[in-house]
DNA sequence: ATTGGGACCATTTTT
DNA sequence: TGGTCCCAAT
């Protein structure tokens, strides 16, 4: 960015202010001192965020490495560098854009070595992480029946995203079970250091503790960061919350954007309250924190927007806004109901082909929604069956298929010899004769010297410690040395990486481990495909080398390297591609941030969504709503609403009654499709036999505390209603009650001055 | 040491 | 329903 003549520069200000509204334009120019943007569904957020860096750079000035953007997936930082660059050329390519991992990573391989760690370190996903708890079980002697070690990584997690290490955990716990995790976390975090291993916590947690211990370190990064951004507030945890805070409490040039109707992220350890209350945060004596809100809705038709709002405003806990949209019109929401889950398939695949066909919608404009990964089968099936091209996003990752995370173990373990997790997992992939037995062994031996698994292996070997099988382990070290010493040593089967290409030395890997050799010998359906994917592996490898040609230079970590932190970090969702004509079907968690002409939002049952595990009190059946909110928004012009009366789970028929959310949508925004007769049939009627469409009662449990449900009160606002549910007991009892005027509402008894009526 | 079968299991969302 | 884990047979 050179300071060229002044039309540059005002052609520039208006390219980047160009078609933004007034609030939008007020949100790009307040750069200074603390900023909440409440940005509503569909409100044009994500060009606020870009026009507003480009504007600091641009327009003010500001160098672009001072900026840092942090956002929820790696999919929408490479969407926001793109457009920022359209805008600016490459001058932006200095901006720092990431999620709070990949900007964890990036600081702590700089900096990990005053916290006595090495910067080498491997990242750990889940299925690792659960390995060495499972590691951890042993050296205790306790049972993993017992300790399901699922649900102890679940507990370590929870602290790690609320920002404590073990010792702050073990005063956090609040009974004898989690005291005994608490010290299970402490030696688990010993294990992943012994292992130079970070688990996906220790990007954010260590990076925080680094700066609490190293006030320098911190300063650096202060001094370096003059302007934070920061998306999807609301979805941010206790760790990220306090990450922000140390690097924005000088300057304060924080500007933070959000929407707290669309924070569904609570599960995992984010904070609504950090939106809420940033305003108090961020205040100080002088200044008061400058909040704009974002209301225009450029999304979605009316009916779609009225509906949504409608769902959400039954939340309690929540502040009101007014999201409004131009887009007069439209067609109503659509609603059906079928016999069974088959019988909803169809009608949806049968509603997009002709869309398809009759009204020429192309695939890619239309997107299957359902609240869990389970329900996708039945839509893949008859997707399968027609014909239709589609895509899955989310559920099973690419890099975590066997075949693909063997691979980059055996890179894992070349680049970081103490990786245990990957050793463990490949020495006998394919099979080499290295059993149980003989491996067990070398496990003790390990133990015993408190050396990695890779460094017994060799003590066994010199010692025949393991008597027939030393000709084997040997050979095992000697295939692993030979692909990392230099070419002169190549007396090895696969020969030495070195100098080769990324994609050329993985397939060294494929080729020398006998990986391949032993998949073509299987020669199966299977093994067909699992071969395939090693191939595409190899292809994308190929890609990764062109993309970061130019970011390698003055790197000194290898390309290897950094191949392996970006697939460690990478998600389905970021290689979701949406330019290829293909119907899309993916978690309404997966489709926060997309949008889509058409959308259908299937199983809208009780127990399914709201799911059976968050019914129980009303914070995880708010989260719900959200969830049901941010569904609903993902439409632009048409939303089909879906659910059946029986369908087939955990292998038997259950019956299903209709989502309590379907009913909180005002009924002259809804049609219904279908037979009335049959929608009538399967309803299920309750006592008051109201003129609600959804007449059920979704009541769970008995009424308690005297007020049975179906009793008739008076509120001195919403006036007269019939009592739907009771919520909780004692002081927080809540009780959702249809008006006969204001709808469906949850009031707290105890501020809500009822009376009978 | 490896393989296959059978019992058992648990099912939410994922950077 | 499918995936995982363990054990028994080869």
């Amino acid at each position: 960015m050179t300071q060229s003549d002044p039309l540059d520069q005002d052609a520039l200000a208006d390219s980047i202010f160009e078609g933004l509204n007034p609030a939008q334009r007020k949100a790009v120019e307040t750069t200074e001192g603390p900023l909440l943007v409440l940005a509503g569904a569909g409100s044009g957020k994500t060009r606020v965020l870009t026009a507003r860096i480009a504007y600091l750079i641009g327009v003010l000035g500001i160098p672009a490495e001072q900026i840092l953007a942090v956002t929820f997936t790696n999919k929408a930082a490479g969407e926001m560098k793109e457009r920022v660059e359209k805008l600016l050329g490459p001058a932006a390519s200095e901006v720092s854009i990431g999620t709070f991992h990949s900007i964890g990573v990036r600081i702590l391989r700089r900096d990990i070595g005053h916290l006595a760690r090495n910067r080498g370190f491997v990242i750990y996903d889940d299925a690792d992480s659960i390995g060495v708890i499972k590691d951890v079980l042993k050296g205790e002697g306790l049972d993993p029946k017992v300790h399901e070690p699922r649900r102890i990584r679940w507990q370590i997690d929870q602290w790690k995203n609320a920002g404590l290490l073990p010792p702050a955990a073990a005063d956090r716990a609040r009974d004898l079970d989690e005291e005994l995790i608490a010290s299970l976390y402490a030696k688990y975090q010993r294990k992943l250091a012994d292992a130079e291993a970070l688990d996906f916590g220790d990007l954010l947690l260590l990076t925080v503790e680094l700066f609490r211990k190293h006030p320098r370190v911190l300063d650096y990064y202060r001094n370096r960061y003059n302007y934070i951004l920061v998306d999807e507030y609301q979805d941010t945890n206790g760790v990220q919350y306090g990450l922000i805070g140390q690097l924005a409490q000088v300057h304060r040039n924080l500007c933070v954007v959000g929407d707290p109707d669309q924070s569904i992220y609570a599960w995992r350890g984010a904070d609504i309250r950090n939106i809420l209350d940033f305003e108090q945060d961020y205040a100080d004596s002088e200044t008061a924190v400058k909040v704009i809100k974002l209301e225009q809705n450029y999304r979605s038709t009316q009916p779609i927007l009225s509906g949504a709002s409608a769902v959400i405003s039954n939340n309690f806990d929540r502040k009101d806004k007014d999201l409004f949209t131009d887009r007069e019109g439209g067609s109503p929401i659509r609603f059906f109901e079928a016999e069974d889950d088959r019988e909803e398939s169809r009608f949806v695949i049968d509603k997009l082909l002709n869309a398809n066909r009759r009204e020429d919608v192309p695939f890619r404009h239309v997107a299957i929604l359902y609240r869990t990964n389970a329900q996708s089968r039945s839509f893949e099936e008859e997707l399968l069956k027609y014909d239709v091209p589609y895509t899955i996003v989310g559920g099973q990752r690419f890099y975590d298929r066997a075949e693909i995370k063997d691979i980059m173990c055996y890179l894992r373990l070349l680049v970081n010899p103490r990786d245990d997790q990957a050793i463990r997992r490949i020495v006998n992939k394919p099979t080499r004769g290295i059993g149980k037995a003989s491996f067990e062994k070398v496990e003790s031996l390990a133990a015993g010297r408190g050396v990695p698994l890779m460094e017994a292996m060799r003590i066994a070997v010199e010692t025949k410690l393991v008597g027939r099988s030393t000709g084997k382990l040997a050979a095992f070290l000697d295939m692993m040395d030979g692909f990392s010493s230099s070419p002169a040593g190549g007396l090895a089967v696969g020969g030495s990486l070195d100098g080769l290409a990324l994609d050329d030395m993985i397939a060294r890997v494929m080729d020398g481990t006998g990986y391949i050799r032993a998949l073509e010998k299987e020669d199966t359906p299977d093994s067909e495909a699992r071969l395939d994917n090693l191939r595409e592996l190899l292809s994308s490898a190929r890609d990764f080398h062109v993309v970061n040609e130019e970011e390698l230079e003055g790197e000194e970590r290898s390309e290897l390297e950094l191949y392996l932190d970006q697939v460690a970090l990478i998600s389905d969702l970021d290689s979701y591609e949406d330019r290829e004509d293909r119907v899309s079907l993916m978690t309404v968690h997966s489709a926060k941030g997309l949008e889509f002409p058409i959308v259908f939002l299937v199983g809208m049952e009780e127990r399914i969504f709201p799911h059976a595990s968050s019914i129980r009190d009303e914070t995880g059946l708010e989260e719900e709503r959200r969830l049901c909110y941010v569904a609903m928004t993902r439409a632009m012009e048409h939303l089909f609403l879906t659910c059946a009366a029986e369908r087939f789970r955990y292998g038997d028929r259950t019956y299903q009654s209709p989502s309590r959310f379907l009913q909180e949508i005002p009924d002259e925004l809804i049609e219904t499709l279908g037979s009335a007769s049959r929608s009538a049939r399967s309803r299920v009627s309750s006592a008051g036999g109201s003129s609600s469409r959804f007449d059920y009662s979704y009541a769970q449990g008995e009424a308690s505390e005297g007020i049975a449900l179906g009793t008739r009160v008076r509120h001195p606002v919403f006036g007269r209603g019939e009592v739907l549910a009771v919520l909780g007991s004692d002081l927080n009892q809540k009780l959702r009650i249809k008006f006969e005027r204001a709808g469906v509402k949850t009031v707290m008894v105890r501020y809500a001055n009822l009376e009978l009526a």
